[in-house]
DNA sequence: TTGTATGCGTTATCAA
DNA sequence: TTGATAACGCATACAA
């Protein structure tokens, strides 16, 4: 058993309350008597028990975080600023995986909220509606991360602007002489490949290239995916080639690495590529991987101060915020210039 | 306000116990009443509050969990599979990273005693004494992930065999005609680092191989750290030249691999190297990086499964296990034959 | 400046 | 099968 205030309180003939306040530097009490408190506390070895502060506050100084998967190297570096900023507020984290299942997503918000975390961050998969309603009717604050607000909720958010990071990243390619480019997303049905979509048109309309149908192509997200369907592609069309892959994913550029490679082709020379996400491998990759690098310490430090705000602010009307964060070009190895 | 099990009994004329007794699927309830509670509970939106719960059962169901950085790729793949096994315990992981600051390390975990964390893994850092007796005192279960136990203190814990994995490589490097081998090495104040020693010295020894003064290095454990000091070394010395790197981190591999390249020389033709640790990003290196892998879903697994264990172990007396588990020698491209 | 009493939301013990 | 009551460890309004 752990030493309780009332422990404290009755070596000493005082009373809980007093206790209660010389440890929590109550601002009516006196100098002798709050020492003394404190020495005897030290030497007793009290800890305070938080959950049964929690119990009266209402307040756990806990909030919930839930990704898609640490292991996927997106993840680490938010993370790692949010517990950050978290800890220097003195709030900790209960980190939670979904494991893109948004079953799982809804499981853990269960959970955080019956252990009554202060507020939520969330990284939503797919649908997000069911979490966000859930959410939005037990009244828990929360924020998310990486995601646009669907117009139907408005809730606190910080996005990056991908339909942005596909303008730049193509009009980089069309700079540099590329007509020809093949965009390699993923399914239509999630928002950041609309909006890769988007980006990636709205810049060959500025230059007047017409898009060509047979250059769309849509995998899923992983390496293997890209991998197969460029492989055949490459095998099958001997002209009709692009002059650059823009790509909805690092992974997705490197199962394009794996297909030219294997076709006998090289990078930069026969083929630009552009990838998205900038995760840490790309730099090392042969040669180095021109990417759209999302701002991820960025958007990490703006979800937590965004929730933290939130949960400062005591006014019953909550004013909701939209970050927009731009995403970067970073250019290595991976793009070359050609004659156009 | 959410609804407390006394606003469900107030509805139903009945008493909180039996609403609490029906929630929690308690034999002794009458189907009816217990129908009724749970229709009613679900209809009033109800979550219980495990804060309360906690204060009376002594039991959180969240374990603290303290790292170096989540951004160190070693990390990662450690704690999902940490995070896998608490969920399908019912435990929630709060996150902490000690960004290798022992007194850092401290504060998180006074923090996690406070909120009264059913058991605490704990990855520690350099001097692990403070944090260790800290966890005595206070009665924590805890386990020790990737550590070996100082003689002091019996505790859980599980750790790789570094040594093994030095004896192995070095054995490899040994058997493919390698002779003149360097070790890079970090502080040796550090175990791992004396582990690593201790395995390349004994393979030596099997071989008869005479160890040279001037092979041995010793740099802080960045790649800038090994990239500095082994570029001057290669620059002053023509001959005398080793055959073969040893790291004691694949950072570190990667520092020699950028002195290496500068100095106009090739890997694996004129050095071959081996790291250690198996960070994602050493397979996309060129050439892909010979490393040994600690096996770190293991490390995740065992370390939450000794910990659950001793959770659910209510004898008074604890018996303290250390598992020992092998690092796995992973053959890629920067490491090969020579004429001996 | 200190003490008393009450409540936070739950479970558990004992009666009914 | 159900209810009343105490307890978990703390903070606070009110009284002294």
């Amino acid at each position: 058993m752990s030493t309780r205030l009332k422990d404290i309180a009755e070596k000493l003939n005082l009373s809980e309350s007093t206790v209660s306040r010389a440890l929590s530097n109550h601002p009516k009490i006196s100098k002798k008597t709050k020492n003394l408190i404190k020495e005897l506390a030290s030497e007793m070895n009290y800890h305070p028990n938080l959950i049964a502060k929690s119990l009266v506050m209402k307040k756990t100084k806990t909030i919930g975080l839930i990704i898609g998967d640490i292991t996927n190297p997106f993840y680490p570096e938010i993370v790692k600023s949010i517990e950050e900023i978290a800890d220097k507020n003195a709030f900790n984290i209960i980190l939670c995986n979904s494991d893109y299942d948004s079953e799982k997503e809804l499981r853990h918000l269960k959970m955080l909220v019956e252990k009554r975390v202060d507020g939520v961050l969330l990284m939503p998969v797919g649908k997000k509606i069911p979490s966000i309603s859930y959410l939005k009717t037990n009244k828990i604050p929360f924020t998310l991360i990486d995601t646009t607000p669907s117009e139907k909720y408005d809730t606190n958010c910080v996005y990056t602007d991908q339909e942005y990071g596909a303008h730049i990243a193509t009009l980089y390619l069309i700079e540099n002489g590329h007509k020809e480019i093949a965009l390699i997303n993923g399914p239509l049905s999630i928002s950041p490949c609309q909006q890769l979509r988007n980006g990636f048109l709205k810049a060959l309309k500025e230059n007047e290239i017409i898009p060509k149908k047979h250059l769309f192509f849509e995998c899923d997200l992983k390496a293997s995916g890209s991998y197969k369907i460029i492989k055949e592609f490459l095998e099958k069309n001997q002209d009709n080639l692009p002059t650059a892959f823009l790509c909805i994913g690092d992974k997705t550029a490197i199962g394009i690495y794996d297909a030219i490679y294997e076709c006998g082709k090289s990078i930069p020379e026969d083929f630009s590529i552009i990838g998205n996400d900038d995760i840490p491998e790309s730099k090392y990759l042969v040669p180095p991987l021109t990417t759209i690098a999302p701002p991820k310490n960025s958007m990490g430090e703006e979800g937590i101060k965004l929730l933290l705000e939130e949960l400062r602010n005591t006014n019953s009307t909550v004013i909701y915020k939209q970050i927009r964060l731009l995403p970067e070009l970073i250019i290595r190895g991976s793009t070359k210039r050609i004659k156009s």
